[in-house]
DNA sequence: TTGTGTGTATTGCAATGCGATACACTTGCA
DNA sequence: TGCAAGTGTATCGCATTGCAATACACACAA
């Protein structure tokens, strides 16, 4: 009774799943959507923008945003132009990071490896069709994106990604493939699914994968699988290097062994 | 008649300003207490725990686990123990970041600024009685906190922290000062709040502070401020460096005057 | 066993959040 | 200058929705 109410109820912007459970506060969801709003944003957001993106109506939004901003998850921008996220965010950040077992033991192993191979050095944590950025530490070059973590890149056209699509199974690894809306970053990215599961086969049987411009052109990446308990995959390293210093084979044959080891050191619980 | 109900019912955990505010949404308020209730542990958290960090009962803190569970943004541990802060939090710590055009302005400035000094560069956000770490660029040697976004250490005793004080009025420093809970980190540490307040008026006098240990042994850290719209001061850049390799006086005179054209170079939108 | 700790499930009641509506103010176009 | 469309803000009655009590299944230890 109460969950069909609920069903009919309010925006369809809920999976069926949630609306379903009778556990589920709607109300703390409709927050969280008014944050994600954000995701989309570039530029400060009014109010009608956040019922928008967040699919409810001003009135909605009027007061989710107030109670929001009175904690300190929102602000205006500086000009008093519209919304901004706030920087009580960047608490929660910090919990995250510090209380994730395995960043904890990450952080001084790739802080040694990024002083082996002297090139750009990331861990990136599996979250299904994307593999999202936890921590990079940049080579002396770097100039954008030093240190934006909760960067995300898909699962399927990464060298992180392959690397933990190699420890699941293949139907597993084909599904989240399958599943993902395969958008090609560069010319040379890999849609086709057929072609992706050999490059994921292929780094299956070597160990670690090579990615050769499938995010960014002129860049090559090695990615090795990170393993928690039961063996399965939580995390990659990754190393980025220039095509302009290196080749493909060159790059790996010189980083993917301390990449390897690094993960190693990492893996298993 | 609604708010006298509000404010005698549940716990005491808002402020009595949040509690009489009639657009304020309690629901949103406990969820993100649940949330909160890690920023004090260091291991996973119990149903019970969170109850308790977060001020509420077990039931409720069922469902809000529950809610927030299913969105992502609390997880269980590996083994299955505890929970945990969950990984979509990133998600709206890059928007916070990216979003941030103090922060867009800065990154490319701040980087520019390691190249020249050799030094840990690093970006920190005005929020009251504390200053927040939004960026760091590590020095070569950095071995840990290399990347830690959402830490934050006082403005009381802290190179930002006297750097943006200088650019308050007296009164205002003066008030943060006070209302600051003044726990030394070291032997060295100023909790005087003259004593403090003179290292801020030398801070306004030289345009730049020098802060010796005080919140790191051996370290000297030179801070500058950061001024947004109307000349406020918004954020600071400081440089850290060793006192084993450097004295106070040499590293202020090598650092000081690029970081202060760093800092003009981002100030004054 | 018994006890204390987990996490999970269900339910009726009424407190609480919803959403319609109205208003003050700014900006931009005619 | 006036109108229109945008902004953010304020109010309030109704019924939806979240609350809190209770019960259960399953651990692990004593």
């Amino acid at each position: 009774m109460r969950n069909t109410l609920r069903a009919e109820s309010g925006v369809r912007y809920l999976s069926d799943e949630q609306r379903a459970d009778p556990l589920f506060t709607n109300s703390i969801a409709r927050a969280m959507q008014v944050l994600a709003a954000f995701h989309h944003a570039d530029r400060p957001l009014s109010l009608a923008d956040i019922a928008q993106g967040a699919g409810i109506d001003r009135s909605a939004a009027q007061r989710i945003v107030h109670t929001l901003r009175s904690l300190g998850y929102i602000r205006r921008d500086a000009e008093d132009r519209g919304y901004l996220p706030g920087i009580r965010i960047l608490d929660h950040t910090l919990d995250f990071l510090r209380m994730d077992p395995l960043i904890q033991r990450a952080t001084p192993v790739i802080l040694e490896l990024r002083r082996n191979v002297r090139e750009r050095v990331d861990l990136s944590l599996f979250d299904g069709q994307r593999v999202v950025y936890a921590a990079r530490m940049q080579s002396k070059r770097e100039t954008f994106y030093a240190t934006l973590v909760g960067h995300s890149v898909p699962t399927f056209c990464s060298s992180g990604g392959w690397a933990i699509m190699a420890r699941l199974s293949e139907e597993e690894a084909s599904a989240i493939v399958k599943a993902s809306d395969r958008m090609p970053f560069t010319p040379r990215t890999l849609t086709d699914p057929d072609h992706i599961m050999e490059e994921v086969a292929a780094t299956r049987a070597r160990g670690y994968s090579i990615a050769v411009e499938q995010i960014l052109l002129g860049e090559v990446a090695i990615g090795v699988a990170v393993t928690g308990p039961q063996g399965r995959p939580v995390a990659a390293i990754h190393v980025a290097g220039s095509l302009s210093e290196w080749t493909a084979q060159d790059f790996s044959t010189r980083v993917a062994p301390l990449a390897l080891e690094a993960a190693r050191a990492i893996s298993h619980i």
